[in-house]
DNA sequence: TCTGGGGTCCTAGGACCC
DNA sequence: TCTGGGGTCCTAGGACCC
């Protein structure tokens, strides 16, 4: 019988990811100030540490930054996700040879479990992956490591905190970790948010040591069982689980803002149709029906005007099938226009997903079963046509008409590790 | 003029039932 | 005439995350 050794655990990420991303691909962007815009070209998303450095700050409008990035001879770029995901899924598929279970959090983000050695020490196992991931990717990680996932979030601060630490911090393996949380504000804490940071404030508590010594009633009557939960995490116990393998969705998402506002239906209707059909493909590309469509659609934030709508369709049977679901976003998209407003934003939500794998098919529609064959045959051609022809070869007419409203990415870089015709040439 | 997108989890409160 | 209260299920919206 050997005895189980103790599990630790440990959150990785990635530094500056979006920056890191493009600075690896081309190679004048390196030690240089590069900033990554969100869609449409809107807000500052992501800064390389040159940019960090020259005070430019993280989600501020671009067109408020855009003369000063210049004048600074900062490289500006839109998002390019196809990018990201690739880069991601690489970082990923390493890190999983060197850990026992892992957590992908998010594109540049996970938790692993390893268990610690004799001697307790994990920082040789830590300094490992660092190096290979910054030779394989030319990225560079972070390491927190802690008993539970919540102290792994603090360490990982840690270790971007302290110089020395070189990117790699244990907070189980230090003495006086109570000086160390003095150091972290509250709102600096994974799962305490701007309403909850404001409250504690209120309080009087603004660092995670005085979070750890607050009564737990109190924390429990504001918070609830969340921040319970918190709570009891900073002080060591666990409560949160490491999801483990591909947890599948509950809903699916595509809403985008519009480089210019609408007024008419016709836009609106061919937007969410749009959407719809990204949505479709989406759903089938991770085997899941959707049986309730929602649609919103809203003004900007920032204007006078407001309004915000949305409508809802339950389905009698769950589909993956993009011309059923055109049809009642289409269908939708009447119940929320309003010719009065000028609308900056809409989207489409697929709800109530279930793995089709699994699914029940109601009795009443037995007599479809044909139709619904070879339906689901079109798509499966669609779908494997635009694989095979980066999403170009096929799609519905009403995505043709001319758009006046679509989102901008006029900076867009290189698709280097996703498209054979972009991948960098070399001149000798 | 121009201010992102896509998720999860939890809770309060309404609808409905007996 | 007087009209309870507990349980469940569902939904909208809040708060948070990257």
């Amino acid at each position: 019988m050997t005895i189980s050794s103790i599990e630790a655990i440990a959150l990785i990420d990635a530094n500056n990811f979006y920056a890191s991303c493009e600075q690896s691909i081309n190679p004048h962007l390196r030690n240089k100030p590069v900033v990554i815009l969100s869609n449409n070209d809107g807000c500052i998303i992501a800064r390389s540490p040159e940019a960090r450095a020259l005070k430019i700050k993280m989600g501020s409008p671009y067109f408020k930054e855009k003369e000063r990035l210049n004048k600074l001879d900062v490289a500006v770029l839109s998002s390019n996700y196809s990018l990201y995901a690739d880069m991601s899924k690489r970082l990923m598929n390493l890190l999983k040879n060197y850990c026992e279970k892992i957590e992908i959090y998010s594109i540049d983000e996970a938790f692993v479990s390893i268990s610690r050695p004799n001697n307790k020490n994990l920082y040789p196992w830590a300094r490992k992956i660092r190096a290979l991931t910054y030779q394989n990717l030319g990225i560079t990680i972070t390491i927190g490591i802690a008993e539970n996932k919540v102290r792994a979030k603090v360490a990982n601060k840690l270790a971007k905190n302290i110089d020395y630490s070189a990117g790699i911090f244990d907070l189980a393996r230090n003495e006086n970790e109570n000086s160390y949380f003095k150091e972290i504000s509250v709102d600096k804490i994974w799962g305490i948010g701007k309403q909850t940071s404001n409250w504690l404030k209120s309080k009087g508590i603004k660092n995670a040591q005085e979070l750890i010594d607050m009564k737990e009633s109190e924390i429990f009557k504001k918070l609830g069982i969340v921040g319970k939960r918190l709570q009891l995490e900073l002080k060591g116990y666990k409560c949160l689980t490491l999801e483990k393998g591909n947890k599948s969705k509950r809903e699916i998402q595509v809403s985008r803002s519009f480089g210019t506002p609408i007024t008419k239906l016709e836009d609106l209707t061919q937007a969410l149709a749009i959407y719809a059909i990204k949505a479709s493909a989406k759903m089938r590309s991770q085997s899941l029906q959707t049986s309730a469509i929602s649609v919103f659609t809203r003004t900007s934030k920032y204007s006078s005007q407001n309004y915000q709508r949305s409508a809802h369709k339950k389905l009698i049977n769950a589909t993956d099938n993009t011309n059923v679901i055109l049809k009642i976003v289409v269908a939708l998209s009447k119940e929320i226009y309003n010719p009065e407003y000028k609308l900056s934003k809409a989207g489409v939500l697929m709800q109530d997903l279930t793995n089709c794998n699994y699914l029940q098919q109601s009795i009443i529609t037995y007599k479809f079963q044909e139709d619904i064959k070879k339906s689901e045959n079109l798509m499966r051609t669609i779908d494997s046509l635009n694989k095979k022809y980066n999403n170009k070869a096929i799609t519905w007419a009403i995505t043709k008409k001319t758009k006046e409203w679509t989102i901008n990415r006029n900076l867009l870089s290189r698709t280097s590790t996703t498209d054979i015709r972009k991948i960098p040439t070399i001149v000798i």
